[in-house]
DNA sequence: CTGAAAGCGCTTACAG
DNA sequence: CTGAAAGCGCTTACAG
């Protein structure tokens, strides 16, 4: 009764420092220097204050220390969907290397709606996140805006562009498949087809086509329209596209497909069994991601890897760097796709 | 110079409720109503103070707010690994229902390390978490005692255990893979393999185990030793072991091999291509997961469905109930694996 | 090395 | 319907 409060306020119910002090006998601003900056306390102290709070089964309220200190310790991740392991590797990489250093991760999905993205953000920022990793630019201003007028690091991941205005950790879409479209070409191949998701909102798709016409404009060459699919990255969309592309007369018929990924690609070499066409035989055909299935299937697939595990543990500590003030901001990072040539493309053979 | 305060503690630099409030000419009790408890405050005073709020860009610090209020708005989960799609769609699920609702969501894996997962609870509790959902139940029990007496709602998912202690959001693998090897007696079999993933911390491949054990004793029959293949989760592994427990002489040799999830399969039934054995005419093979190469491959593989991100959702709508104080306690919901019989298990062929 | 106390940015019981 | 003010559980500048 002495010191009681004059309002009902009832606490969370949980334990709290004060109560780990009074057990310890010492003030509560020792008991906060013995975790934070045990330096700063003797050894005896120390000691007596953790074993107070080991006995008292004491976590510290995250939120009086995020407030006294404005460090929550917390980081956030925005990527478009986790139902493809590209992004869910990254999210492991960034994911371990946080935890290791502390932070706790949130993680939100846009699915592919830069409103639904912006929503995820401002819910993070509001919950003091002192980083944020977003996969690829496609967002809106608004992101970058928040981001920035209030000084919190972020990287852009899985895109890699020289001209980007933001820090980027990832590659280059378009140079990507710039390549696999020279590869093509220099096995002679004339006439492309491209299998590809949609481009919408997804600054990588689009870059990754841009690739392919560069390539292709400095041979002279180009995609039709009607050669050109663009769907749900679906082993059923491969297989319908390829069916499709079959149908027209050989003459005019693609003798290569450039897949915007493997589980594209898979598709059609699949519906290409069920018709008897083979790679390289028949078509060449390429894909990107280098699934663990890519190179056991048969044909192996000609693909390009990228490592987006390590994608994720670069920008966690790009971030983490920043955080710690050992640099002013996120550097850009570049990673190059390995390509993985096998079966499936090989020389155009002569009609 | 007037109110100033006598210590230097700079704050955040962010824009605070107590500027809105200034703005917005009212007192910051009203600016939190207008938020929180709109119908409690005029029309009038809440355009204001919205106004106020926006023409500042004033986003609530979370922090202040979940100290105040005991509330965080956050949930967590903690599944092994994000390498394994099965876990990705889970919280792929969870995600989109708690962020509909208002909540963020902290993600942890374990790694298949029990001190990890607890580890990474630890922190989540620290921050503040209002329910968590946690893989399976292979978690020390300091987790479960965590959660339980600072009375944090809580479920285990994948998992479905009528015996279990906790609330339990998955399927019975035990009875699910009690019900394929049936498929594969009934089919005639006799002689059984198995090529599984690791069962260490991880009770839901020891349940998986036991269904196969269980179905083989109810018919007098035990899966030997040496054709028990354990190992790591790929298709690399499911082709050696494939290729090991062909070399065994084919009277002795497995007719039925049961795999623990369609990955195994899959490298599985490549190795057989490799070397000109074709299922079922030289041998029987089951999977689980139902991935979506499964159905497309040839031959298609008898495998079982499981709607991951079913789960997740149901998970989540749990937890939410009993924040929102509708029940005291997450119910269990078990969900049935759907059964795909394909082509890769037949009947056993004479020998 | 240690403590008394102010302050972090909100919410809410109380009073009107 | 609105406001004054206490209080949520920590950290930290200041003083010793």
């Amino acid at each position: 009764m002495a010191t009681g409060s004059k309002r009902a306020r009832g606490g969370s119910g949980r334990v709290k420092l004060e109560e780990v002090a009074r057990k310890a006998n010492v003030s509560t601003a020792t008991v906060s220097r013995a975790f934070n900056e045990p330096d700063k306390v003797s050894e005896e102290v120390r000691q007596r204050v953790k074993d107070a709070a080991r006995a008292l089964n004491w976590i510290p309220n995250a939120a009086g220390r995020a407030l006294a200190s404005r460090r929550t310790h917390i980081a956030g991740a925005i990527i478009p969907t986790l139902d493809n392991e590209i992004f869910a590797h990254q999210i492991s990489g960034m994911q371990s290397v946080f935890s290791e250093r502390g932070f706790t991760l949130f993680l939100g999905c846009s699915n592919y709606d830069p409103d639904e993205g912006l929503r995820q953000a401002d819910a993070m920022l509001a919950r003091g996140v002192e980083a944020l990793a977003v996969v690829g630019e496609s967002h809106p201003p608004e992101l970058f805006e928040a981001l920035n007028s209030r000084g919190i690091p972020y990287v852009v991941t899985y895109s890699y562009n020289k001209a980007s205005p933001h820090p980027c950790i990832g590659f280059d879409n378009r140079a990507a498949f710039h390549r696999m479209t020279d590869h093509l070409l220099s096995l002679g191949h004339r006439r492309f087809a491209a299998i590809f998701q949609p481009d919408t909102n997804n600054d990588r798709v689009k870059e990754r086509l841009r690739g392919i016409r560069d390539a292709l404009a400095a041979a002279g060459l180009d995609i039709a329209a009607q050669d050109l699919m663009m769907g749900p990255s679906t082993l059923e969309f491969g297989a319908e596209s390829f069916a499709a592309l079959m149908t027209r007369t050989v003459g005019s018929r693609a003798t290569a497909i450039v897949c915007g990924n493997d589980n594209l690609a898979l598709g059609a070499l699949m519906a290409a069994r069920e018709r008897g066409l083979e790679a390289p035989r028949d078509f060449s055909i390429t894909g990107f991601d280098d699934l663990a299935i890519s190179s056991r299937f048969s044909p192996g697939l000609t693909t390009m890897k990228v490592d987006n595990q390590q994608i994720g543990v670069l920008a966690a500590n790009e971030l983490l760097a920043v955080i710690a003030g050992e640099q002013a901001r996120a550097q850009s990072r570049e990673i190059v796709p390995v390509m993985k040539v096998r079966e499936s493309a090989g020389r155009a053979q002569p009609r």
